[in-house]
DNA sequence: AATTTTAGTCAGGGGGACCTGATTAAAATG
DNA sequence: CATTTTAATCAGGTCCCCCTGACTAAAATT
């Protein structure tokens, strides 16, 4: 029976992290040029990261697989082509169905979004590494449970698109 | 020196852990009557935690030490009331200021934002749990430096509004 | 061939985080 | 007392996420 008070510090501390991140970043990008937003997963950032999983989908795929509506994921997927970063184009096959590409730009960008090493982890050591990577597994585990049982539907395909995209890049 | 490979699997972590909980609670929102939104430290939330930690304090106060224009500060109140989680009311010494109050509501509200020890932890053992509030400390202190280099000002309000609001709570 | 289903589009809306500009009311100050 | 500073407000805007409704074009079905 684990002591609620170390249960609390930690609980303290993530909401600490999840505060002083956020207002990290966001100060860090009021100073550099012209760039864009976390983008995250999210809206854009959702499509962005489903493609980079698997790329070549319709809208309609897109907006099953992330549990959007139809009309959410074109405005996000015409967003993302004034950004340049998918391109959309007409299936020579089901001429009714849109195609969605990453550009090299927009696969570039989700990369980014995701292979980055966020600087504070640069201290830690490996050690400590090893313990945050064991108790995050264990923690998202918890997590995708939690989904699954909100939505189980909705956990496979998420599961897919998300976890599947994470774990094949870094383990 | 730290190993990179080790980095790259817990920055891969922690991107799914921002993700996965994003993704679960949204879910979880979704399915509870008619709550509102995770708040969080931004527009409102920002607010109310600020208030939590010192209560009765003029808009112009609020906006200052949340880096805020005064009208996004109106803004968010406003709403806020409409909410019934704060108050607005003329401060009898100066009537051009006014006061910003938590009602109990309010109170409680921040309190969940903050006190609440999210499910996940329960499953971590005292040892994890030792662990990830001190890599999280760690963390949370480069932060800390990351937002002192970029707006030396705003880290002292900064610091005070939320990192002492919790510490009290917690530590 | 006629009908229905499917993939998209346009239009419009709700809520959220923020901001600048212009104006008012009440203090502070010369 | 007149002016300036200060705290708020209204008005209007930008961009983001996300949804419902109405409608078209192209496949699939009957």
């Amino acid at each position: 029976m684990p002591n609620l008070d170390k249960q609390k510090n930690a609980a303290g501390k993530l909401i600490e992290f999840d505060m002083v991140s956020h207002t990290a970043d966001e100060l860090a990008h009021r100073h550099s040029a012209k760039d864009d937003h976390p983008l995250r997963f999210q809206g854009q950032g959702k499509i962005l990261l489903a493609l980079a999983q698997s790329d070549g989908l319709s809208q309609k795929e897109l907006a099953t697989r992330l549990n959007l509506a139809v009309q959410s994921t074109a405005e996000f997927v015409n967003k993302l082509v004034k950004k340049d970063l998918v391109t959309k184009e007409k299936s020579s096959a089901d001429r009714r169905k849109t195609i969605i590409r990453l550009t090299d730009l927009g696969r570039e960008t989700a990369a980014a979004e995701t292979a980055k090493v966020p600087a504070y982890l640069e201290e830690l050591t490996d050690t400590e590494l090893d313990q945050l990577t064991a108790i995050l597994t264990k923690i998202n585990h918890h997590l995708y449970s939690d989904i699954d049982q909100a939505s189980p539907t909705y956990a496979n395909k998420f599961q897919e698109t998300v976890a599947d995209h994470l774990r094949d890049w870094f383990m």
